[in-house]
DNA sequence: AAGATAAGGTCAATGGTGTTGGCATAAGGA
DNA sequence: TCCTTATGCCAACACCATTGACCTTATCTT
């Protein structure tokens, strides 16, 4: 740690860089974020990021100690993104349904971002909001807490898991853009149906399911199982 | 693509390297997961590596064409390891959750390595023989191919996703090494408990929580709904 | 057994990366 | 208006993956 960041708030004198341009934590990020989705995961660097705001790359180091404080800025900002405009009807199961598919469409929004960012806890603000969102709408829909503490757990990292998995497919084939649909029917028609009798069998099928994300169903079907324990409870 | 990659089954003029090394795929990729384990996932380089193997960088390319296919290979092999030894006992249920317990723990157990390549589909051999396993096993338990090929995609993207996710965790916070539950204890007692209430509330939980994966939770949630499903399709 | 062929190991070089210490300059407080 | 110092810039370091040319020697052919 050589030179010390100042927090943004803290900062009083904001020199124009050589190229005019005033920087700020914010437009920093919002720069990466753009450099991510124009120029994939790998075009990220210092080098470029500095050169696309018109500054020397050494500057960047005066806002973040390093690449990897910058990768968790991005993350929180992510976070923030998902939870914008999102509000609690109080229907628990539809409340959570909706903040989950929100994260995950945020994340898969910046695809080559997410890649980089989920999977890093940050514990950042907006992160923990989120956190508390969850356990207080399991709390109030009549799960005894350590139920709550358990199925906030699986809910919010296989929201985050999922969102790194699907991420990265998108990541790696949105380059070769071709993709579509075809590739996995002329992956599995490729196999001996003798050998994989069970593939062969419902090949169709799985490369119409192959395109999608699994998320949506292990959703619900995470949340079709907190229902029937919370209903379990009830009864007995 | 500069120098063709000869494959393995293929190769016969083995030439020792000026250290005497006999040089193969199996050797290199053995070696560059102890290397991950024993240095963390940075400190995986061509140039380390070959020092390693004692041999010069570039002789990597004539066994990978870049990092990134030995990345692939790396992962193949850790899938390989969760198979070995997992046998069909014919209830379905207890199958798919020792198979994903094996998958998971099979990515843990080279928490480096596993960040590296879980979320990258190879498309391999073993890869492709857990898919067959795990079809048949939901369609031989009784689910029509529909909910087999939906079931069988969410369970399986849902262990990698998790693999990758805590792999990542651990990853980070193996270096750090003195993390044990109170790191997670503090984190939550920091926070106000007027602004994050069911944090607070459930605060000691929370900490107990943490340190574990929700990976087990989420399985028997998946599974439970799972086995609702078959039921309703048998009643009705 | 001798020679030809080319697989496979090595060398040197290219252009990239994150990061740092020292320096210069101008912003804002006095 | 002057002083202080925050902040941008420069040059350098040590690392990285990758490649093309070169050389050596294991294997095949005759």
């Amino acid at each position: 740690m050589a030179k010390p960041v100042v927090p943004e708030e803290a900062r009083r004198r904001r020199r124009p860089t050589r190229q005019g341009v005033v920087l700020s934590e914010r437009l920093i990020v919002e720069t990466a974020l753009r450099m991510l989705r124009e120029h994939g995961s790998a075009g990220l660097s210092a080098r470029r990021l500095g050169a696309a705001l018109g500054a020397d790359p050494s500057t960047l180091y005066r806002y973040f100690d390093g690449m990897d404080a910058l990768t968790l800025a991005i993350g929180e900002e992510l976070i923030g993104r998902a939870l914008d405009g999102w509000a609690v009807t109080g229907q628990w199961r539809h409340d959570l349904r909706e903040l989950g598919l929100r994260i995950h469409g945020a994340y898969l929004s910046h695809p080559q971002a997410a890649v980089l960012t989920a999977g890093r806890v940050t514990g950042r603000p907006r992160e923990i909001a989120a956190d508390e969102a969850v356990l207080g709408i399991l709390r109030t829909a009549g799960f005894p807490d350590p139920e709550a503490v358990l199925i906030y757990h699986a809910f919010i990292d296989q929201s985050l898991a999922f969102a790194a998995l699907d991420a990265g497919a998108l990541a790696l084939t949105e380059p070769s853009r071709s993709s579509d649909e075809g590739q996995w029917e002329s992956t599995y028609a490729r196999l001996p149906a003798d050998e994989y009798p069970h593939i062969a069998a419902t090949r169709r099928l799985l490369a119409a399911r192959m395109n999608h994300s699994a998320y949506p169903v292990a959703l619900d079907m995470l949340l079709a199982s907190a229902e029937a324990r919370l209903q379990a409870l009830r009864a007995g």
